[in-house]
DNA sequence: GAGAAATATTTCAAGCTTGAAGGTTTAAGC
DNA sequence: GCTTAAACCTTCAAGCTTGAAATATTTCTC
């Protein structure tokens, strides 16, 4: 294994957005790969499950299957099957839409909210565990440049 | 589709890493999905695909399997497949290692070198149009701050 | 109100991803 | 040297993911 010099440099400044995204990626890397050992090992469950659940929980009298993948921005038939799952196993269910017999509204059982809650609690002290070497004041500030870094199309903010 | 109240707080550094994390979360996905839309749509290629040649570009006389899944953080078997699909289209090739049998080298061929910078050289484009809300001293700061995020585990640096 | 366009979801094929299990080859310990 | 352990890679099943095509329903337009 040999690491070759680098090519010639196209601009100084989209070789400094390169590096910036490299990194993101790592963190992201490393990080979620953590997550997903844990809740595999501990909660028996996957990352793309716990988040469907997330999102369920923030909405709990439900959401229709496009606002959840509009909202976790991932592709419509990809909800279908990890809800199919998750309606198998009894954590959430779909209730059909009074006024609209196309939709129909997806939200977590009791036995979802509570799986989900014992979950969650485990995932933020992770989080921590893996990304608490900054202070309170770097987070926030980071967190906000990151924020300003995506140059458009930033939506549905928090 | 109604938001509920948050659930109580459990403890406030442990929500600010969670908040970190979300926000790196957005940022990735954004990113990716758009680096994937892009590579997929004027290329004819995906990401995992991308990712594999970038790295085997870097070390030109090529890289053992294992030391391409430790380099990217995917599993060994992920990258078997991926390195299939490669040199079915002519772009890598695996070559046997001298001294052992159980190894083989990958490395990239002349077409995969220069597909690849075709690729390399949108892609970075691409990066710094989605990434490019920071001035060059701010993004240094960030990807600097995210590496001191990291609490440990952060092996090879670049 | 009939037809066209838009919306909501599912199905599907192809590819990605993982962790575990299996096969081969090499290195270590005795 | 022989056995055991380690290293390297592939195969496999299950699940994730996408984009495109198919269905069904609703809304728009004339």
């Amino acid at each position: 294994m040999n690491k070759i010099k680098e090519s010639p440099a196209p601009s100084p400044a989209s070789k400094e957005s390169l590096r910036l995204w490299l990194r993101i990626l790592k963190v992201q890397r490393m990080v979620e790969a953590e997550l997903r050992e844990r809740l595999r090992v501990e909660f028996d469950t996957t990352l793309p499950r716990f988040d469907v659940m997330s999102a369920l929980y923030r909405y709990r009298d439900g959401m229709k299957m496009s606002e959840l993948s509009r909202a976790l921005k991932v592709s419509n038939g990809n909800v279908t099957g990890i809800v199919d799952r998750l309606a198998e196993d009894g954590l959430a269910l779909r209730v059909p839409v009074p006024g609209d017999r196309r939709a129909a509204m997806v939200r977590l059982t009791k036995r979802g909210i509570e799986t989900f809650e014992a979950q969650a609690a485990a995932h933020e002290v992770w989080v921590h565990e893996a990304l608490g070497g900054l202070e309170g004041e770097e987070s926030a500030m980071v967190a906000r440049m990151l924020d300003h870094a995506l140059t458009e199309g930033d939506d549905d903010a928090e």
